[in-house]
DNA sequence: ATGGTAGACCTTCTA
């Protein structure tokens, strides 16, 4: 099984392209952030005509996330636990049908800049309750997979420059520390355990000619439970997407899974 | 030190 993960950055302004990346690509269950449309904007039969079942969680203008699957999809999640007060659609999980069934969560965890304002105080939170979903998860001891764009940089390896994101929310103590605690769970970092290029770059701003000179960062993950690791066989970043037309900041990452 | 780009949308916000 092939599982992608990809921030789109507008699933509408780039429709073309995505529909040809996944032509081309062909993974069985994706992911995708950012789709900046609600539910009703989401374009549905182009990804059915392809054959995909789909789960939306949309919003207006900002965040948004989909969860499509060649396979039949059950017991969907929109939202993460205490999300009461929280009108940000940003987390999509449902358990993939496949031969040996596999939940998936898509997230699109807050940016979190800048540090030292309630958007930072929002990521933390927001960490601290997909820490708290994930403990319920693992308790099921089945396969799982956390997918998105986590936007927190792990380690000095994964920017090109880390020193210039040293002020930034994406690269702070407590933010990889966070991350740092959700993997101490029991998750595996998948591009880190089986990746060709481990600390391979996901992300290249537009600005400043960031891609030509391959300033990136890598805060695109797909972490795996104990069950699913046992499974996890490759993961591939797509890099020369970002060199495409009209390419979304974000490239894809693409895991694969024994069925 | 600053500004650089992209998308949604009403004017600025988010990234």
């Amino acid at each position: 099984m092939r599982l992608a993960t990809w921030n789109v950055n507008s699933v509408n302004a780039r429709l073309e392209t995505v529909l040809g990346w996944f032509e081309a690509a062909q993974p069985d269950v994706a992911v995708l952030q950012e789709l900046k449309c609600v539910d009703e904007k989401f374009p549905r039969e182009a990804f059915e005509r392809l054959g995909y079942n789909i789960e939306v969680h949309g919003q207006k203008t900002y965040n948004g996330v989909a969860l499509l699957s060649k396979y039949p999809l059950d017991d969907v999640r929109r939202g993460l636990p205490e999300g009461e007060d929280d009108d940000q659609a940003r987390y999509v999980e449902a358990l993939v049908l496949s031969a040996r069934p596999i939940r998936v969560g898509g997230l699109y965890l807050p940016n979190g800049n800048p540090i030292g304002t309630e958007k930072f105080a929002y990521k933390l939170n927001w960490m601290r309750r997909l820490h708290a979903h994930a403990t319920n998860l693992l308790a099921y001891e089945e396969a799982f997979v956390l997918a998105g764009d986590f936007n927190v940089i792990p380690e000095p390896e994964d920017a090109d420059n880390p020193q210039s994101w040293l002020g930034d929310a994406l690269f702070q103590p407590e933010s990889r520390a966070a991350f740092r605690a959700l993997k101490n769970l029991g998750l595996t970092e998948a591009n880190l355990t089986v990746g060709a290029e481990p600390h391979g770059y996901t992300f290249w701003d537009y600005q400043a000619g960031a891609w030509q000179r391959n300033h990136g960062i890598r805060i695109d993950h797909i972490l795996t439970s104990p069950q699913a690791t046992d499974r996890l066989q490759a993961c591939e970043i797509h890099r020369n997407v970002r060199a495409g037309e009209k390419p979304s900041d974000h490239v894809p990452v693409v895991a694969t899974l024994a069925d």
